[in-house]
DNA sequence: TTATTCGGAAATTAAAAACA
DNA sequence: GTTTTTAATTTCCGAATAAT
């Protein structure tokens, strides 16, 4: 067995060959190159605290574990339901995979005691009443606006993440909400797929990309947030918000509630286009540093 | 047939953690 | 302080491919 030379040469390292660690060396006399020893090799070893591959591992597997955990809690302990079949078929209440009513109604009421002044978009006594209808009928858009609507009012400080077991304490456990959060997310765009939001998209499907792109926002997505922004301004002007008749023909609380709506949507995505723009003149300001 | 390329296994090295 | 563990980096084997 041959031992490995202390340094390999410029040329050999590149090509990955054996180097006799002299100059020139035999490889790159035969190829008629000039050997150099001019690679400066980096310090090997652990960078900064060890074990971090190990430790990321350990996280990853704390993560998945806890996301079944507070999944099961939030949804009555089933696992991935398709989405058309246990919508048409059972009942929500206690059906193992879908979102518990009790998860809903906590959200619910935490909405309108503290986020409803920011977001006055939706009616208790409305949504109360489709949440009932939902139970007896399985309609998949109020569920797809309840679960949206709970993604964004877990992710707010002291929002209502269930308790769970004895034992498991979920509101205690660090990074919960955001957990929790993201489950809802999916949980609202695995049952969207199930039913046809874009041909005519109902108020409560425009909600629903509110609180998505709320939802997001606040995970710091900012891609995704932008994303569902841009489809319901599209949604919008395909559904005709944008235009005043659309309001004329309602009565003036839902038409206020609606237009709320509309101006709720506008004013983000002027704020997040000034963001980008602060952004990109920012970036160009440094590059004139640079240059200057 | 010979030369060259390059994926990846094995060896080397150094820093962090564990131990006495 | 020494030893062990872990991770980053380097060397170069050997299979695949290209050139002659």
């Amino acid at each position: 067995m041959t031992t490995a030379v202390k340094r390999a040469c410029d040329a050999c390292h590149r090509r990955k060959v054996k180097c006799d660690g002299l100059n020139p060396c035999r490889n790159c006399g035969s190829a008629q190159l000039a050997c150099t020893y001019n690679a400066i090799p980096q310090k090997k070893g652990p960078k900064g605290s060890r074990a971090k591959v190990i430790s990321e591992l350990r996280e990853n597997q704390r993560q998945t574990s806890l996301a079944a955990k507070i999944h099961n809690t939030m949804m009555g302990g089933g696992v991935d339901p398709q989405p058309m079949q246990t919508m048409q078929t059972i009942s929500i209440r206690g059906t193992p995979g879908l979102l518990s009513m009790d998860v809903i109604k906590s959200c619910m009421d935490f909405y309108f005691d503290y986020m409803y002044p920011t977001t006055p978009i939706l009616s208790r006594e409305q949504l109360q009443q489709e949440a009932r209808f939902m139970e007896q009928k399985q309609c998949m858009e109020t569920y797809c606006l309840l679960s949206s609507l709970a993604a964004y009012t877990m992710i707010q400080p002291g929002g209502p993440l269930p308790a769970g077991d004895p034992g498991f304490n979920v509101p205690a456990i660090c990074g919960a909400n955001i957990i929790a959060t993201q489950i809802l997310i999916d949980e609202t765009l695995r049952v969207r797929k199930g039913f046809d939001y874009i041909g005519k998209p109902s108020f409560s499907s425009l909600c629903t990309l509110y609180f998505l792109f709320a939802a997001h926002a606040c995970l710091e997505r900012n891609d995704r947030a932008w994303y569902f922004l841009r489809e319901a301004t599209t949604l919008i002007v395909t559904s005709g918000l944008h235009k005043e008749e659309a309001y004329t023909k309602l009565d003036s609380v839902e038409g206020s509630r609606r237009r709320r709506l509309f101006w709720m949507f506008f004013v983000s995505e002027r704020c997040v286009e000034l963001i980008a723009l602060m952004k990109s003149i920012f970036s160009d300001s440094c590059r004139c540093k640079l240059v200057y």
